[in-house]
DNA sequence: TGTGTATGAATGAAGG
DNA sequence: CCTTCATTCATACACA
């Protein structure tokens, strides 16, 4: 099971990709990111080979406690670095696997075993749906709020082209909000 | 950057950082995920220091359309925006009153010896932010806490310049994970 | 000394 | 709402 939990922070940085314009990379400081000393690699390692996979808030905390003796660190850098090892295990393990039977995968039209993730769940399948437009909403659309709704197959790729694209500056930041 | 492909890659210019870059190439238009524009963020971060936290479906769609100006959007992107950046405030607060705590642990670690419960659950907890309003504030709390800018201030570089250095090597190795 | 790779950090999207 | 997954951005580091 892997339930458990974490909680993790976040510190928001905001502006996600700079290196094409404005203020971009820049910067002062850039001691934004943590650099684990080997010992702290080695005993989240550690943890990890044993079995720890997703730690609650609870452990994360004594554990970058623990960490914080080898050097500096900050509880969501241990939050991190398990979702992060975690991860790219996984994907590795996926990437592995395509690339040894992909063409032979084929065999069985679908055999995943142990992964229930590695299955697209809801797969795609939409496409198709627009077949019949909803003439009729059921529900008035306005009655619910979750994304059940509001994740209407449509969603299509249809992207970009807005035509003005190029910033246009913010045309009406003032009256922005007045349309709620 | 990336010109090497075809010459199209259109990056609505001010658009956040293109991270886009792997858009290009192959398939062409990538459209796996929602990539909001500076404005859109802009507008969605205006609305929620207004105090907006969970927007009712109506209010999801007057925004997506409104957003919509600025580029391609659903209305389950506003939705899963205001979804994540609620929760992850509050993970983000939640978790560095631990982090803090974390020093103060370090600090007093010889009378947790008998102590269980030095370890805070205490969250910050407590902000009343209104649920719904009705908001058109458009400029209340002014500014705020501006994550863009507000780097924590925590995180330095990683000077860990602990004394010991070369001389404890690994101190413990054996009984680390004992504390789990 | 520039390029590729490993990995920290962030966040969109879902599931439950 | 809370937790988790996936993907991407950004950067430290290694290599030739």
């Amino acid at each position: 099971m892997e339930e458990g939990m974490s909680g993790f922070y976040v510190k928001a940085a905001g502006v996600r990709g700079g290196h094409g314009g404005g203020d971009g990379g820049s910067g002062g400081t850039k001691c934004g990111r943590w650099n684990p000393t080997t010992e702290q690699v080695k005993v989240l390692t550690d943890l990890f080979r044993s079995g720890l996979r997703t730690p609650s808030t609870d452990q994360i905390q004594k554990i970058s406690t623990q960490l914080s003796f080898y050097g500096k660190i900050e509880s969501k850098n241990a939050f991190y670095w398990f979702q992060n090892h975690k991860a790219r295990e996984r994907q590795k393990r996926r990437k592995v696997s395509v690339d040894d039977q992909t063409k032979e995968a084929l065999r069985s039209e679908e055999k995943i075993s142990s992964a229930k993730h590695f299955i697209p769940h809801h797969v795609v399948e939409s496409e198709r749906v627009m077949e019949t437009l909803q003439l009729f909403p059921l529900k008035s659309f306005d009655e619910l709020a979750e994304p059940e709704k509001l994740r209407l197959r449509a969603t299509e790729c249809r992207d970009f082209a807005h035509g003005f694209g190029t910033t246009m500056d913010h045309p009406t930041l003032d009256l922005r909000l007045s349309f709620l």
